[in-house]
DNA sequence: GCGATGACAGATATTGAAATCTGTCATCGC
DNA sequence: GCGATGACAGATTTCAATATCTGTCATCGC
């Protein structure tokens, strides 16, 4: 048991957190294993975080606002919003296909930390959502869609997308007609945000 | 213990199973209790179905079956393609929610079943996706759509609309915002096919 | 003869006692 | 004084002994 060479913050509990999530998985792992990895009392953990619930989330925060800056900058890009939008969405299902087939353990542990947070994982949906809309409205203002309601069509694009970015359908994403699936969901959208 | 009064046959012990999912669930039904149901040894059960796993996939089966019918008249009818389509969608997302919602717990037991059933379920999936290529073909026929591919045009609206369909969100069906939600996806795919 | 039976072996599930965990707080040592 | 500690109560989990279930088959009774 080292004595801490850094003062304890919730940084480096997250951290400690995070891996003993990946060690022993989101069933067994516990407050006392995070503090017996950092090298203090489970009583210190709880100085910094009210629950293991908080601390969970905490953690799923972390794991869900990875994606946002990369996906966020190709909705604020210049350029045709149909290729935008095609982009983004390619861009989030390959992110999340690498993520799932890297380590599809790891990812069925945030998985479950996603399901069991169901708020903070609301609005992650929201943002993603909210990103969509982004781009829908750029193609209104320049005369390439001409729809009333930007964010009932981003919500509609989100939904009829979630074949390919929601997590539970993660076991078939390594199909092997999981890309032409999705480009021909993918085209059927376009073509009709184009139609209006 | 009543002795059999009519004579032991598979259709008999599938309705004593469906019985015992109903009152027990699928986690805690057994063949013992099925044909404790029926008044039989359940050396007989054996008799009639080669495993418990034989006897809970024909339960399933026969389950599944019932949105058939109905939904396949809807695809073989006169008519607009696109309205049919509509139709066809409607009248799925309102079965599976009406399911859903009288009760829960039972199409719970179900959905269960299909899960460890995938071969059963992988089939059934199959033929609602031919129906919706017999609605696709028949609009290409008729001048309504022009696409090359009707079946993976079929697999592309049953992806897209997964959302109100797959038995993992029931939970999410009974929101009040489920209708404008499938509105709005309909109205994007039936665009999309017109655009062609 | 033939469908039904129930004893049986191995697999699976249940149960309850013991161990561990969560969250609190009076106390410690710096 | 102040962050860290560990003992503690009540909740939850683990584990091993016990009971039940699955699937087979020699035997029964009609």
């Amino acid at each position: 048991m080292p004595p801490p060479e850094t003062p304890l913050t919730p940084a480096r509990i997250l951290e400690a957190t995070e891996d003993v999530l990946r060690r022993y998985g989101p069933a067994k792992a516990t407050v006392v294993d995070v503090a017996r990895a950092l090298g203090v009392s489970h009583g210190s953990v709880y100085r910094h975080f009210r629950s293991k619930t908080a601390l969970r989330e905490a953690v799923t925060e972390r794991w869900l606002d990875q994606e946002h800056d990369s996906l966020s900058r190709i909705a604020r890009a210049k350029g045709p919003a149909a290729d935008r939008l095609e982009d983004w969405l390619l861009t989030l299902f390959a992110a999340k296909r690498r993520k799932a087939g890297v380590d599809p353990e790891l990812f069925a542990t945030y998985l479950e930390l996603a399901t069991e947070n169901s708020e903070i994982t609301a609005r992650h949906v929201e943002t993603l959502i909210d990103q969509l809309t982004t781009i829908v409205e750029s193609g209104i203002a320049s005369g390439e869609f001409t729809m009333r309601d930007a964010r009932a069509t981003g919500r509609a694009l989100w939904d009829a997308t979630a074949r390919f970015h929601d997590p539970v359908y993660a076991p078939r994403w390594s199909d092997p007609d999981m890309d032409p699936a999705f480009a021909a969901v993918c085209e059927l959208l376009l073509d009709g945000l184009r139609a209006r």
